[in-house]
RNA sequence: AGGCGCGUAGCUCAGUGGUAGAGCACUACCUUGACACGGUAGGGGUCGGAGGUUCGAAACCUCUCGCGCCUACCA
């Protein structure tokens, strides 16, 4: 079935490298990460999108990690028989390199108007084919194979249609509005923002600036600012109307001392605040949010002082030409010169910055489009409050109708290239036309408008535009609404949000059933990566390793390599402690990890050394399957019944547990549950115990016979079946070496081709294996035979000796047991002939060592005899240790039974429980003692 | 200023009322026929602090300290 050369084999070391590329080829080849889209096929549907990729630092893992959990959920939900749709939503990391294209146009001394827009789109994706984009990396860990190709330099033209169709729509329906406001401007990259885009840096040193005008009819106002240059588009001075200090002013005019006008001094107690600086507030209607509303209020004139570029304009006067930090010192300096400063004292101020260029983000009087929200929001809260769509984790609910239930029009028009262009055209004398396509009466003198939209206006309509809408087909009808959608929770108001008042709005319905919004992950000391920060880890370095240099280089390109190397160690201690770099870790152990962080987390402090630890777990999966298969020979698959042997019996039962802990997790979203469960169930119950019991019962003694010939073929079965159980269990977690193995294990002849495809085990096709009869039961050998190890370990007993056992215990149907489990013992503990189980009370051998194990009902005594083998003080100080612990347990029982209230009020099972519990304590401490007193003859 | 969250072993993290857990790190022994990317055994925590509810609190309540994120404001 498969052809492959370079098959790597078991004998070496489970090596990603070889591992990775062979099937994320083969499944590629395959299309099974492709939609499954059966006609007529009406079952449930889950989407679960690929999240925007983004070039810039700060996400990118996060934006790994959510990969990881969307491609486990999308797995298993494809497993369990669901239809999965798996599509790349919109591009946003085209959006993020104009910037980068725009810088390097500048650097050419040029601008991104000098090549024209369809030059510039194309430059755009150039780069990010040249520079391998994020889209690329999460291809990698994926295994996802979206067809972008034919969006290659050109927008998407499927999406550029219901782009086009909502906004018309919207346009009128008379909720897409064009209006002249306040709007956030980036001076840098020269567009507007949205609330949303706009970042605070708090902290920044500042000072609050005073100065004074001059009333018109004598005297002065003092009023203080921190923007000083804004002076220069004052329009009124307010104050409160109730302060006293400046009732003789009100109605009066102030003099600008720079330009040639007056203004009023009006009254407000909205703005103004008497106790803050002088009382006294200039208002620059046309920059400052606040002074904007004041204008309206009071019908003040809004003079723009800056252009697009934040130089100031001819508004300003003597001051035109400057840009704003320049003119800042220059208005400073000329009041001082007038004599109208009054002092200036230190004051930190929050900064709002672009979230892109992180220059200055400046208040601007701009005419862009507008987006009504009030009514959607509306929609989009009630859609969550009648739970016609569930937010996971519930604590974000909250922050969820904070933005709804405060939200601003949204400002949807970017002066940028990338991006769908606004459907509008503008005629000659201002007119404008809103249309799919341009109105052919219109003539060349109309012109589309320049601007494009908000990405986020694309990416609103995901859930439906990448199924046909706006034509009613069949993929529309079948997959939407969707079921679940997994996220970061970064961009729950950009995204989600968004997407659930498109959703409501166009289609009537909510997108999703469920939202479930994963944490992000920061550096080792919890500080969110960013460039600056030089703490920037690609999760493709992790896969493929790399050095730390190289790191650093890239973290921080351009700056010393010392001082890259410093930022990066502060940021990653533990990791800095490994060595000169990343080892290469695979994307299994990469995406393994990332799921065993539970997603109520909402900071995952990236700890290599964890990667490191699944990175072994894998390669004991690999060894493990090793012996496996040896100890299976050609055994070929087989239907089995129920089998009957104890180990046998033992780990169905703990699969079936596994499976039912792995179901439960899946489907609350704990994926890590889930990855737990399967963690421990393959290495602490399938590789330290089933594996070395079933050794000796499969593998022909020197005699060249079968010790039990009878348990062999029903051994054979159990092994070959959790083998490959566990394989399709642990597939969504760690694909790449599920597959490789699976191919290799015995497994049922109608199971084709790869794991992807084969069943997901669940707790019903396991559930009557469970038994917890069998369960106690090997707990109790289990405890015997560590208790039997522990004092080996204790004397430095040497690794080849055998040692003598008695077993003692009250209960015949417990001796029965162990006497049943003979072999195992006398295997697992290396003891000096047929360990003996027996009643308790007989004597002791001389220089037997006593351990007491708590058994169902009452303590079990582990002699191990160590004549001549055993030292005084050795043997003293284990019984010491143990006695300590019995003492410790005992307290807390006794404390317990003893406090007042306890054994009238607490539920007589759980009485009972410490009662017996107690008894056994008593008990074993009075054996332990009697045997301290033997050991002190020694 | 408000909202949300976090503080548990040296590190990264689980644990929503019944005797504190995992991985890594650490100690001792073991290169045993799957695996040293391993095995066996061991050490290590007054669960940030104080008070309260309860027979019983890491968990629930109040206060408090430290940290993070988000939103708003900042003349």
């Amino acid at each position: 079935m498969l052809a492959m050369t370079d098959t790597p084999t078991l004998d070496q070391p489970y090596d990603p490298a070889l591992v990775e590329p062979r099937w994320y080829a083969f499944w590629e080849k395959h299309g099974v990460f492709a939609a499954t889209d059966a006609p007529g096929d009406t079952r449930p549907v889950y989407v679960v999108p690929m999240p925007p990729p983004n070039v810039t630092g700060s996400l990118h893992m996060g934006h790994a990690q959510r990969c990881t959990l969307e491609d486990a959920l999308v797995r298993w939900h494809r497993m369990r028989g669901f239809n999965t749709l798996w599509q790349p939503g919109t591009d946003h990391a085209g959006i993020a390199t104009q910037l980068v294209v725009e810088r390097a146009l500048a650097r050419e001394g040029k601008s991104r108007h000098d090549i024209g827009r369809e030059a510039f789109v194309s430059r755009v994706w150039q780069w990010r084919l040249e520079t391998g984009d994020r889209i690329l990396l999460q291809q990698r860990i994926l295994g996802a194979s979206p067809d972008w190709s034919r969006s290659k330099f050109t927008m998407d033209p499927d999406l550029s249609r219901a782009v086009t169709e909502a906004f018309v729509r919207l346009y009128e329906q008379g909720l897409m509005y064009r209006a002249t406001r306040l709007i956030n401007w980036c001076p840098e990259c020269m567009t507007s923002l949205s609330d949303l885009e706009v970042e605070n840096e708090e902290g920044a040193n500042g000072e609050l600036f005073e100065f004074a005008y001059e009333v018109e009819g004598g005297g002065e106002v003092v009023v203080a600012t921190t923007r000083p240059e804004t002076m220069l588009g004052d329009t009124a001075v307010a104050v409160h109307p109730d302060d006293p200090r400046y009732q003789a002013i009100h109605g009066k005019r102030v003099k600008h001392p720079f330009v040639d006008r007056t203004f009023p001094i009006v009254t407000d107690a909205i703005l103004v605040d008497p106790k803050f600086g002088t009382g006294a507030v200039k208002v620059t209607p046309a920059h400052d949010f606040n002074d904007f509303a004041t204008g309206k209020r009071h019908g003040l004139e809004e003079i723009n002082i800056l252009a697009l570029d934040g130089t100031l304009n001819g508004n300003a006067g003597p001051f035109a030409g400057m840009d704003r930090k320049e003119a800042r010192r220059a208005v400073k300096k000329a009041l001082a010169e007038k004599g109208l400063a009054r002092g200036a004292k230190p004051h930190t101020l929050t900064l709002p910055r672009c979230q892109r260029s992180g220059g200055v983000v400046e208040p601007m009087i701009s005419t862009q489009w507008f987006l009504k929200m009030q009514t959607m929001a509306d929609k989009a809260l009630d859609a969550v409050h009648s739970g016609k769509t569930a937010i996971v984790p519930e604590e974000w609910v909250k922050t969820y109708d904070h933005f709804l239930e405060n939200i601003q029009d949204w400002c949807v028009s970017r002066q940028l290239w990338w991006g769908h262009q606004i459907p509008a055209w503008h005629g000659p004398d201002g007119q404008i036309v809103v249309a799919r396509e341009k109105p052919k009466e219109l003539g060349p003198e109309w012109k589309q408008d320049a601007d494009v939209l908000d990405t986020w206006f694309s990416s609103a309509l995901w859930p439906f535009s990448t199924q046909g809408w706006p034509d009613e087909t069949a993929a529309l009808k079948k997959f939407y609404p969707a079921s679940d959608l997994e996220t970061g929770y970064d961009i729950l108001f950009f995204w989600v949000a968004r997407m659930m008042m498109f959703g409501l709005h166009f289609m009537g319905e909510v997108p999703f059933r469920r939202v479930l919004l994963s944490g992000l992950i920061v550096d080792e000391t919890g500080d969110k990566m960013s460039k600056v920060k030089g703490n920037v880890i690609d999760p493709l370095d992790l896969v493929r390793g790399t050095s730390f240099a190289e790191m650093a280089k890239k973290t921080l390109p351009g700056a010393p390599e010392a001082e890259a190397m410093a930022k990066f160690k502060k940021a990653y201690p533990s990791a800095a402690a490994m060595g000169s770099g990343f080892p290469a870790f695979g994307a299994d152990a990469v995406r393994f990890t990332l799921a065993t962080y539970p997603p109520t987390n909402k900071r995952i402090a990236l700890a290599p050394r964890r990667i490191e630890g699944n990175r072994h777990f894998l390669n004991k999966i690999w060894n493990a399957t090793r012996l496996a298969l040896d100890l299976l020979g050609d055994y070929a698959w087989k239907e089995s019944g129920a089998p009957k042997g104890f180990y046998n019996r033992w780990i169905r039962s703990r699969f079936a547990a596994t499976c039912e802990a792995a179901h439960a997790g899946l489907d609350a979203f704990r994926v890590d549950e889930a990855a737990l469960a399967s963690y421990r169930f393959f290495w602490n119950d399938l590789c330290d115990w089933y594996l070395e019991l079933v050794k000796p019962i499969l593998r022909k003694g020197t005699d060249g016979t079968f010790a039990h010939p009878d348990l062999v073929p029903e051994t054979r079965e159990t092994l070959a079946y959790v083998l490959e159980g566990s394989m399709r269990l642990m597939h969504p977690l760690m694909p790449f070496l599920t597959e490789e193995l699976w191919q290799r294990v015995p497994r049922p002849p109608s199971r084709k081709a790869t794991v992807a495809f084969g069943p997901y085990p669940t707790p019903e096709s396991e559930h009557d294996a469970r038994n917890a009869e069998v369960d106690a039961q090997m707990a109790t050998l289990q405890a015997i035979i560590s208790a039997a190890r522990t004092v080996r370990s204790e004397h430095d007993i040497d690794k080849k000796a055998e040692v003598p056992l008695h077993v003692r215990c009250d209960e015949p149907a417990l001796v029965a047991f162990l006497r049943g489990h003979h072999d195992a013992i006398r295997q697992l503990v290396k003891t000096t002939g047929e360990p003996v189980f027996e009643a308790r009370g007989g004597e002791r051998e001389a220089g037997a060592t006593v351990s007491i194990v708590p058994g169902p009902s009452g303590p079990i005594e582990v002699l191990v005899g160590l004549k001549g083998l055993v030292t005084r003080s050795d043997e003293l100080s284990r019984i010491d240790r143990e006695l300590k612990k019995i003492d410790r347990d005992l307290g807390a029982l006794e404390k317990k039974l003893g406090s007042p209230g306890f054994v009238d009020r607490a539920p007589p099972e759980v009485v009972e429980e410490a009662r017996t519990q107690r008894a056994t304590l008593v008990d074993g401490k009075a054996r332990l003692a009697e045997s301290r007193k033997l050991a002190e003859e020694l």
